[in-house]
DNA sequence: TTTCACCCTTAATGTACATTAAGGTGTATT
DNA sequence: AATACACCTTAATGTACATTAAGGGTGAAA
């Protein structure tokens, strides 16, 4: 399994020894996915957090009206769980689906409990993640609450640069939360 | 200073000896603060974090039409800060101020380097509180994207119980994005 | 080649909300 | 008691979006 890209994520945050990084790869498996394929299913509990090596996967809910909405897409180098499922062992609120055929790399939640016993930092680098997804969501509440769709489309295009063209435009419009078809017209008047 | 409320807090998450506890505590100091005082403006870096012993406080920011836009409120037992300003000490785009006459502990920036590094489980404990504030955002952000406003004031209703009386109704139609006129239509239909 | 499944676009109509404006109530200030 | 101010309510009008419907493009399956 190739770990270097999630280890080299890893030590941005925190350092490691020999002994703590293989510790920490023995942990890790890889996974192949097919696009459409589905890694957690809402209803269950999030046993495992993904780590994107190749490929693009999106994270949704279906709404009362039984309309998908993305919440979040990950690419290559991401991490991605329902949070709350994950960390509580609760049921899952969100799906997660493979847009792309990908690569992921998991680590179980059970296996995060030894992981913090025996190295401790990595509670620092756990916290440190969680905090940049923290930010993340601020800024993105912050602009649900006042921005316009064309403002929202725009920081999305930030938040996510070069992800577009993976993407339909369906998919992006209900990251925005509003119709394919308000999309559409948004793109081409400007 | 009264450090019960604040200590019985941590000790929900992670054990501390007496030593533990009292550097914690010799950390911390108390503020006073009257209602519309401020204890974080925008522009401003957020160089301490916030725990509201009595008293009601909201976090909000001007829009680009000049309105304020309430992000959350707090009261007793729970922290506040602009946590973006706060750990990574950019600059705040919050505001900070108290709708009631308020006491807070505050706990500077610098003050938890060497918390963390003199007792490294509060990596813990910051890592689960800021997991906690993680869950919650998550459903603030599922809500908006496909919640009416009448959802989203029930759901409001949840997350603050017993909060309502000590706001006006112009900061809960502001929490929840919508004019105070709507509000009250919403809240006399039903 | 045809057909089917998606996707994108445009346009008509519908709706959940905002904005504006006016009047009413309660509390604090003089 | 009079004034003032902040807050709530109701109603008319306005707008950013959704919904529905129709038509066209593309690629994969038959």
């Amino acid at each position: 399994m190739d770990s270097n890209s999630i280890l080299k994520n890893v030590q941005q945050y925190i350092q490691l020894n020999e002994q703590e990084a293989s510790f920490f790869i023995s942990l890790l498996s890889l996974k192949k996915i097919k696009r459409k394929e589905f890694i957690l299913k809402s209803g269950r509990v999030c046993s495992n957090c993904y780590y994107v090596i190749k490929g693009c996967i999106k994270k949704y809910y279906i709404n009362s009206e039984g309309k998908e909405r993305v919440f979040e897409f990950a690419i290559e180098n991401q991490w991605i769980s329902d949070q709350n499922s994950f960390w509580m062992q609760t049921t899952s609120i969100f799906d997660i689906e493979a847009i792309e055929d990908t690569e992921i790399i998991q680590l179980k939640r059970t296996d995060i409990e030894s992981l913090l016993t025996k190295t401790p930092k990595f509670e620092r680098y756990f916290r440190l993640i969680g905090n940049d997804l923290l930010f993340k969501h601020e800024r993105r509440i912050k602009q649900n609450l006042s921005c316009s769709a064309k403002e929202r489309y725009k920081d999305f295009l930030q938040d996510y640069p070069n992800i577009e063209p993976r993407l339909s435009q369906r998919q992006v419009a209900s990251y925005l939360g509003i119709s394919p078809e308000f999309l559409s017209s948004l793109r081409n008047k400007k």
